[in-house]
DNA sequence: TAGCTAACGTACTAGTTCGTACATTAGACA
DNA sequence: TGTCTAATGTACGAACTAGTACGTTAGCTA
């Protein structure tokens, strides 16, 4: 999410035009405006102004407002899909690699408030950019075919007993990361509570791992 | 959310000026733009043309756009909270009142997306409206109330095998259900499930329970 | 039934916001 | 070193949008 700001390598003098430096600095300024304020809620002139160039450009390189929010979100899910690829848990056993695929997902999602804004403003608009995108419609996600190796590696092995579908599970384990960060505001104004508290990081991510073992582990769930 | 459209009770003939009938009829449609398209894209004037009144009116009974906003989630969270009163789960054991608590949670999600998507709008905003609000700093939650005695049986009884926190497993229980309505459609759009598809309802609902009573009824979780 | 006021409608404005027409220049390459 | 084009800046316009000034009237009450 955060190309910004190379600070001209050694031996490469800073160029006055650089469209590649431009692109990125607009690509960056503008998923903070539109995680900031939400799509309707963004400026154009507000990303403009906090940039090195002119809003001129932004329509240059991406066309407008619809197709640079398009662009920011491909950027933000190539991101989290480059994180799933670094998964290393097929060494694990089964319980552990599964517990370790929520704590990645959970620090994931603590780290990148602002891709989950921008998914909760996607959501809004009924993923309405995600649909028109060719690139994110067949973007996959390396996560899910971990998910279905354990899986299928913790039922051989009868550790797990519950016959949990990949996708299913992995609904499970995101909707408690992404909720505890995307709701964080209402929830601690209703309840007094700030589930982002970095005191109750570790507490989270314990019940988070404790949860979906035990429901993978339960004796003979209801079926 | 719906008060909508008393038609005229037998007697009581339709009066055309009628404060509570207009501000009431404001409110409806004020709910349903704002969860369409989002505070900055909802439009004051489609929401008065929306209704049988005038924008004029809006600004007379609300005062502006923000306090519309304001007072459209209120009721929101009003009409919850009323629903989380019927609640009558005492008379059960723990296990099953905690599986009847989460069906219900996960039942009301389901029947207000609207809800769903104000809460959605209002974390964009980082909860500014709610803060603001006098009504909604002491609504409270009945529900916390309710799992806060059936966790305190359960755990006298020995069938709850880990000590959580109410708040804490209202957390959990709310996150599956709101993720599943308000990540409906990035979720579909990446992964080709729709979490909402009628036909797995029951799924998503059992699965619920499940893994909520097998978190609590673990055979010693880490700690 | 006369008077009064809460409830309402119309028409307008000031400010904003996306987008573009037009002009300019850095720097790659011949 | 001259040329050509991708890259850039300035200034502006058309459309929208929240909010308001001003005038009107339904219907309650005395």
């Amino acid at each position: 999410m955060t190309s910004v700001e190379e600070p001209a390598r050694p031996g490469e003098r800073e160029r006055v035009r650089d469209a590649a430096r431009t692109q990125a600095e607009i690509l960056d300024v503008a998923t903070q405006e539109f995680a900031r304020a939400g799509y309707d809620g963004a400026r154009v002139d507000e990303i403009a102004a906090r940039t090195r160039t002119t809003k001129r450009m932004i329509y240059y390189y991406f066309g407008g407002k619809e197709q640079l929010f398009t662009t920011v979100l491909e950027r933000a899910y190539t991101v989290i899909r480059e994180a799933e690829q670094e998964l290393d848990v097929e060494h694990l056993d089964p319980v552990a690699a599964i517990r370790r695929l929520a704590e990645v997902t959970f620090d994931h999602h603590e780290q990148h408030p602002d891709f989950i804004r921008l998914v909760s403003i996607e959501n809004i608009h009924e993923a309405h950019h995600i649909a028109a995108s060719e690139k994110l419609g067949r973007i996959g996600s390396p996560a899910l075919d971990v998910i279905r190796r354990i899986l299928e590696e913790g039922r051989r092995s009868g550790l797990f007993t519950t016959d949990v579908d990949a996708v299913d599970l992995h609904a499970m384990i995101s909707s408690f990361c992404f909720f505890r960060v995307s709701n964080r505001h209402t929830f601690g104004a209703l309840f007094g509570r700030d589930l982002v508290d970095p005191a109750q990081r570790a507490h989270y991510r314990t019940m988070l791992g404790d949860m979906v073992i035990a429901y993978l582990t339960a004796e003979r769930a209801s079926d």
